[in-house]
DNA sequence: CTCCTGACCTGAGTGC
DNA sequence: TGCACTCAGGTCAGGA
C-alpha cells in the first residue's frame, strides 16, 4: 500500500500525538509480521517516553529510551488512531494506548497481508541498520523536519543513471537509488517527465534527467498535500481518504484516454510489476 | 556486481 | 452462489 506519501501521511498523524507523551500500554497480539517481532518489543514499548517520531524512507521512526523503533508497512499496513479504545479489527496486530497532555489516544496497527515490519535498534547502531545503510537520497523535503538523510539533487541522480543498464521504471523503485518511491509515483512521475519506462536508465540524461527530478518532487509533494493516494482500503490514520487517487493520470488507467493526448494509456509488466505509460506523451 | 523471478500473505475482483 | 483464478501500494533470497 504505502509509498512515501501515504507513510508521511502516517508519521505527520502519529508525531502531534505522541512525541512528547507516554506510552502506556502496548498490546501485542501475534509473534511475527514479515518477520519475527523484536524480543522485548512490549518491555520496551511499555512506559516509554516517546521523543520523537521521524520518517526514512517509507520507514516510521520512533525514538524512545535510546532505541529507534523502525515501522514498515509493506504493502497493505495502516494504523489508525483512536479517542476511544477501539474494538479490535481482523488483522490488527500491536495496539498502542498513548498519554498526552492529559489526553489518552489508541494508535492500532492493523496489516492483513503481514508484508510489514517492526524492528528495534539502539540509535547508534541506527544508521548501519541493513535496512537504512543502503538507502539512496530522500527526495522530498517535508516543512519543520530536521534532515535525516541526503536530499536528491540533479548532480546525484545524473551521476547514479549513468551507471544503470535497468529501465528506468526499475532504477526508480529501487531504494537504493532514490528512497522512497513505490509503483504508483514512479509511473506517475515517467509520466509528468514524458519519458517511458522503457527506457533505459543511462539513456535518461540531459534535458530528461532535468525534467525527471521536478517530476518526481512535485508528484510526491502533491499527494503529501492530499493525504496520499487511496485506492483499495488506504486511508489515513484519521479515518480520511486520500484524494490523491484523483490527481493520477496514468497508473490504474489502462485503455482509457491519456490526459495529455487522449491516445490509450497502455500497460506493461516490468520486473513483475505493471507498468502504466501513455506510449504518445512518454518517449 | 547487476538484473530478474518467485516467494512471502490475505482479500478483492472477475469470469465461468 | 460458489469456485478458480488473477492481481495488489514492497521487499528479499536466489539464480542467471
Amino acid at each position: 500500500m504505502p509509498e512515501l506519501p501515504e507513510v508521511e501521511t502516517v508519521k505527520a498523524a502519529l508525531a502531534p500525538i505522541m512525541a512528547g507523551g507516554v506510552i502506556e500500554e502496548a498490546d501485542i497480539r501475534r509473534p511475527d509480521l514479515r518477520f519475527p517481532l523484536p524480543t522485548g518489543l512490549k518491555d520496551f514499548l511499555t512506559g516509554a517516553p516517546v521523543e520523537r517520531v521521524s520518517r526514512r524512507a517509507k520507514i516510521i521512526l520512533i525514538e524512545a529510551r535510546g532505541q529507534v523503533m523502525m515501522l514498515h508497512l509493506g504493502m497493505s499496513g495502516s494504523v489508525r488512531i483512536s479517542d476511544h479504545k477501539p474494538n479490535s479489527q481482523p488483522h490488527d496486530h500491536i495496539e498502542l494506548a498513548v498519554t498526552l497532555g492529559g489526553q489518552r489516544r489508541w494508535v492500532t496497527l492493523n496489516d492483513p497481508r503481514r508484508f510489514g515490519y517492526v524492528d528495534l535498534v539502539p540509535k547508534s547502531d541506527f544508521a548501519a541498520h541493513k535496512s537504512i545503510a543502503s538507502l539512496g537520497p530522500e527526495p522530498v523535503a517535508i516543512a519543520g523536519d530536521e534532515p535525516i538523510a541526503p536530499l536528491l539533487d540533479l548532480p546525484y541522480l545524473d551521476e547514479a543513471l549513468s551507471g544503470a543498464k535497468a529501465p528506468i521504471k526499475s532504477f526508480l523503485l529501487d531504494q537504493r537509488q532514490i528512497a522512497g518511491l513505490g509503483n504508483i509515483y514512479v509511473c506517475e512521475a515517467l509520466y509528468r517527465a514524458g519519458i517511458s519506462p522503457r527506457r533505459k536508465a543511462m539513456s535518461v540524461k540531459g534535458k530528461r534527467a532535468a525534467r525527471l527530478l521536478p517530476a518526481i518532487r512535485e508528484v510526491l509533494q502533491e499527494a503529501i498535500a492530499q493525504g496520499g493516494t487511496s485506492l483499495r482500503d488506504h486511508k489515513q490514520p484519521d479515518g480520511k481518504l486520500g484524494y490523491f487517487v484523483q490527481s493520477l493520470h496514468v497508473y490504474g488507467r489502462e485503455g482509457a484516454p491519456c490526459h495529455g493526448c487522449a491516445s490509450d494509456v497502455a500497460m506493461i509488466r516490468q520486473a513483475g510489476r505493471a507498468s502504466f505509460y501513455c506510449p504518445t506523451c512518454q518517449r
